[in-house]
DNA sequence: CAAATATCAGCTCCACTGAAATAA
DNA sequence: CTTATTTCAGTGGAGCTGATATTT
């Protein structure tokens, strides 16, 4: 793992980007093998998950989260809902619209998924001790909200 | 920005993989409002030029890092070597394999992105202090070594 | 000849878009 | 007429497998 580096190649190996990008790829490898149940459902599927509230939401606020097309998120939403996660129900303030909400299934995917990433942090806490965890989700936290103030 | 939310979704909302989310997303952002060229590279042509180490690399090598065949590699080398931004050699030592190397430009880029790192590391050490910002960049190392110890 | 490197051809899935239809 | 949503048709990205050429 540690071999001769040019100089240039080592910058870009400590840049904060790369490190964030590793995390990334690590809590996502986790959370897929924490699932006791393959759910399969492709990355955008999973965004779609993600940005939905237990709560409900219309289609035309998932597009908006997600940075897509009222038909892609249209047709993702079917997706999802195909695999029994989410359900349609009209909304009864606007016959046009519906709202999309998370079935008992889909809201078990949810709670599963909260517990993952509690689970996940207790496992930091005790890798690098729970003062600089907090520390670190804080100051996460405020770079994200400096650097992305409209953010999810 | 701040809404009414179920106790589950605030839950959602302040875990640590949310806030690495938004970190890689505007990271991602930043990276692309700095590059004054346009270079409309896909994201798998950019991983490739994430990988490739400026002392060059072969396709087999690439491969492997990207998780991909090395037909999938292949195609995406070729593609980025399009836009002139690596080249292809003879391995000097191995007439059946090649070397994947920057061209000029290609090392600009990378160049370019490494300054884009410094500068945004100079915006966040403002915004949270360098001592934090060290303690962050460390202990998110750590993480990621932690968590993936055989990662790129 | 067997193994390694790389490429070519053909295929599938995913994600997205624009245009058009429907309903409120 | 506008808004919300859905359906249809098409596009491009990204990956795979199988077959092939070349070199070691």
């Amino acid at each position: 793992m540690t071999m001769p580096q040019s100089p240039i190649d080592q910058k870009r190996a400590d840049a904060l980007g790369r490190q964030v990008a590793r995390l990334m790829l690590s809590i996502d490898r986790g959370l897929l093998a924490h699932q006791t149940v393959d759910f399969d459902v492709t990355p955008a599927q999973k965004a779609v998950l993600i940005q939905l509230e237990t709560t409900g939401n219309r289609i035309t606020t998932l597009a908006r989260r997600l940075g897509t097309s009222k038909q892609a998120a249209s047709k993702l939403v079917q997706e999802v809902e195909q695999k029994g996660l989410v359900e349609r129900i009209p909304d009864p303030n606007d016959g046009r619209a519906s709202i999309i909400q998370f079935t008992a299934q889909g809201r078990a995917v949810v709670e599963d998924t909260v517990s993952y990433f509690e689970d996940l942090e207790d496992q930091l806490a005790a890798e690098i001790g729970r003062e600089d965890l907090a520390l670190v989700k804080a100051k996460l936290k405020k770079i994200a909200d400096f650097l992305d103030p409209d953010g999810f």
